[in-house]
DNA sequence: TGTACATCAGTGAACGCGCGTTCACTGATGTAC
DNA sequence: TGTACATCAGTGAACGCGCGTTCACTGATGTAC
C-alpha cells in the first residue's frame, strides 16, 4: 500500500525521548541509565548509540524537545485567550485561567519541568546545555515583560512594581509550584499559586 | 590542657554532612560519589561507613539536617521581626523585608534546597525520606497559616484569598525563586520575589 | 598508680556489579543507471 | 526490469572503570577496679 509509514518506523528515537524524560524527571539525570531506557523502549544498548552520540547527547536533545513543546504550548494558550478578548489584560487573565485549568486536568498532576530539574545537577552538563536552559528562562522572562509593557499602556499599574521581576514571577510560581505539588502530593497546589498570582495581576493593574 | 576538644575530633561526621550537601545540590544525590566526599574530607572509605550505614542514611541525615537548619533560621528571623513590632502584621512585613536582605547578602546568592533537590530525584529514595521530605513542605504551610490567621483577627482581609494557598505561596516562591536565580545566575531575583510576595501581603491585608 | 577491657574513629584490601562506550557486522529498504 | 551500491536502523560481544559495600584489623583514648 502507498503511504505507508516508512516499516515500523514509529520512531525509535521519540520513544526514547519520551520514556527517558520521564525517568529523569523522576529519578534524575545520572541515575536514568542508558540500559533501563532501552528496556523500556525495546532495542539493544548499540541501538541507542545509533541514535545519540551519547548520554550528553540525550540530555540536549531532551531539554530542547521540552523547551519547544512548552514555548508552543504556551504560544497556543495566550493566543486562544487573546481571540475571545481584545483587551491585553483580560486576555492575559483569561489566559491565566485557562492555564491553571490545564494543569488541574491533569490526571496526576505536572509532572515535572526539566529546567528545574537540570538547574539541581547543573554540574554533570557541558556549558551548551547549561546555556540552553538559562536562555529558556531569559525567553520566558521577556514573553511575559512584553504582555505587561502592553498591558500597562492602556492601565497604568496601581502598584509600583517591576516589570521583570513580575515576569520571572511566572516562571517563580511554576517551577516552585510544580514542586511543592509533587512534594505533598496535592496537584491543586500548582493551579492554585496561578490564581493567586491571576489576583495579584487584577490588583495592580485594575485596583481593589 | 584542660577544656580542650577530643583530640582532633572536629566532628568528621558534620564535615561529611557539609561537602556532601554542597555536592549534592550541585550534581545530584545519584551522582555524588563517596569517593569525591571522603577525598575531600580526607578520610578512607571505611571511614564513611564508620559514620554513616550506608548512603541512604547519609540521605536522610543530609536532609534532617537541612531542614532542621532552616526551621531554626526562620524561628530566629520572625521572633527578631516581632521583637521589633508587637503588631503580627508589621512584623511579618519586617520578617519578609529581613529574609530578603539575608538572600540578598549571600555572596553566591542561595545554594539550594535540598527539598527541591530531592523531589526531583524521589526515586532514589526510601518512602521514610519522602515522608521527612513531605512533612517539612507541610510544617512551612502551618507555620506561615498560623502568622495569616493572626494578623487576619487584627485586619480583616481585603480579597478572598485561601490562607493555606497563600502559605504555600512562600514555599513555591523560595524555592522557584532560587532555581530561577540559580539558572540566569543572577542573585537578586530569589530577593525580588520575596519582596513582591511581600508588597501582596500589604495589599491583601491593608489594601492599597 | 597500675592493669584490663571497652569504645571510638578510623585503615586497607578486596568484592562484584552496573555503567557508558566502542567496534565490527547485518539485513532491509532506497536510489542510479 | 535488473543489477550495484548506499543508507538506515539497528545487533552482539566485549571493554574497563568506578561505584557502594563488606570484612578483618588497629591504634589511641576512656573507664572500672
Amino acid at each position: 500500500m502507498a503511504g505507508m509509514l516508512p516499516k515500523r518506523n514509529v520512531d525509535t528515537r521519540e520513544q526514547l525521548l519520551v520514556i527517558a524524560e520521564q525517568l529523569v524527571l523522576d529519578k534524575g539525570f545520572a541515575a536514568t541509565s542508558i540500559d533501563e531506557l532501552i528496556a523500556a523502549v525495546g532495542i539493544t544498548k548499540s541501538g541507542f548509540f545509533y541514535h545519540f552520540k551519547g548520554k550528553e547527547e540525550l540530555a540536549k536533545a531532551l531539554l530542547q524537545r521540552y523547551i519547544d513543546r512548552e514555548e508552543e504550548m504556551l504560544n497556543d494558550l495566550f493566543r486562544r485567550a487573546r481571540e475571545l478578548h481584545e483587551d491585553p489584560l483580560h486576555g492575559f487573565l483569561v489566559g491565566l485561567k485557562m492555564f491553571a485549568e490545564m494543569m488541574s486536568d491533569l490526571p496526576d498532576g505536572h509532572p515535572g519541568c526539566l529546567v528545574a530539574s537540570y538547574c539541581y545537577q547543573e554540574n554533570l552538563f557541558r556549558k551548551d546545555v547549561v546555556a540552553l536552559n538559562r536562555e529558556a528562562v531569559l525567553a520566558w522572562r521577556r514573553r511575559f515583560r512584553e504582555i505587561f509593557d502592553q498591558i500597562a499602556e492602556r492601565y497604568p499599574p496601581r502598584l509600583d512594581v517591576d516589570f521583570d521581576a513580575l515576569a520571572d514571577m511566572v516562571s517563580v510560581l511554576v517551577d516552585g509550584g510544580i514542586i511543592i505539588s509533587k512534594v505533598v502530593r496535592d496537584k491543586n497546589v500548582l493551579p492554585q499559586q496561578v490564581m493567586l498570582f491571576r489576583e495579584y495581576i487584577r490588583v495592580i493593574f485594575l485596583g481593589m
